[in-house]
DNA sequence: GACCAGGGCGGCC
DNA sequence: GGCCGCCATGGT
């Protein structure tokens, strides 16, 4: 990755491998506000980054570079990882071609957490609503933007302010599952294997299978897991079994073909296929 | 007015 | 263990 970092800013100059638009509409993310053509901001526990596009770069802007860097994934080769794919599976090629310039994030492991308790069976426009009614009702100020809550904030709201926050039927779950978080050791967690962390993930209401496969990805930067929703599951009739209705045994196949670049494949297939409908 | 959205839970067998 | 109905809400 060709980049530069500065005081306050890092200058990326290889835009084969970093597309905001890729990146932060992809699906991995809900806590971003477009603000013009070129330009984004998004937010990550207490920390803000404005994302600049122009023709020969793209322009972080934030206090903390060192937090962005790692958030980005700026140091992972991802022209490397688009060449392995294309050898797994033929339709790959065409995949990301479309959306070559997307990153795994690195996103606050909390953060994931409540995001995608609140995923399910839901769409990415009412999750963001949500996501951002938490931010702004229970969320540290910071001059012109709120900080994320932190779980010790959250668990002094009850199940009405998460129905206000727009949850329906999940305000019940996310009150419980925030009780479950008080057992859960989110140090120790980053050192567990993708088999303990999933068992683990399991315990906490509100987390199945799929939801737990997206925080492995996305907050623990777990590759090989493949969380299959609605959208895989029509790219797995389109790719792999057009019969196929069990959720696990697709999950079981799609990690079998891809491996420990499972999740990678998945941003792309799902970036791809929720794009063209 | 049915169907869908980055599914999970609880009850039943 | 697997299967199935139900679950709020807003947008097509």
């Amino acid at each position: 990755m060709n980049y530069i970092v500065q005081k306050d800013k890092i200058i990326i100059y290889n835009l084969e491998d970093f597309n905001a638009e890729h990146i932060l509409e992809c699906g991995q993310i809900f806590t971003y506000e477009k603000i013009s053509e070129n330009e984004y901001n998004v937010l990550s526990k207490d920390k803000l980054c404005k994302v600049q596009t122009f023709e020969d770069r793209v322009e972080l802007l934030t206090q903390d570079t060192a937090y962005f860097e790692n958030f980005f994934d700026l140091k992972t080769n991802y022209s490397a990882i688009k060449n392995e794919l294309v050898l797994l599976h033929q339709n790959l090629s065409e995949v990301i071609e479309f959306g070559k310039g997307i990153r795994i994030l690195k996103q606050d492991i909390f953060e994931t957490v409540i995001g995608f308790i609140i995923s399910a069976n839901n769409n990415i426009g009412r999750i963001r609503n949500s996501m951002r009614f938490l931010r702004e009702n229970a969320g540290q100020k910071m001059g012109n933007y709120n900080a994320f809550p932190t779980l010790e904030t959250l668990l002094k709201f009850d199940e009405e302010f998460f129905t206000k926050a727009g949850l329906g039927y999940r305000a019940k779950q996310i009150v419980k599952g925030l009780k479950d978080l008080e057992n859960f050791d989110f140090e120790a967690s980053k050192n567990w294997d993708t088999q303990l962390l999933k068992q683990e993930l399991l315990k906490v209401c509100g987390i199945g299978s799929k939801v737990a496969d997206c925080i492995m990805l996305f907050g623990y930067g777990k590759g090989d897991v493949f969380p299959v929703d609605t959208w895989i599951e029509k790219v797995y009739h389109d790719f792999f079994d057009k019969t196929e209705k069990n959720r696990e045994i697709m999950r079981k196949v799609l990690v079998n073909t891809f491996k420990n670049l499972s999740g990678y494949a998945q941003q792309y297939l799902f970036y791809y296929k929720r794009s063209f409908v």
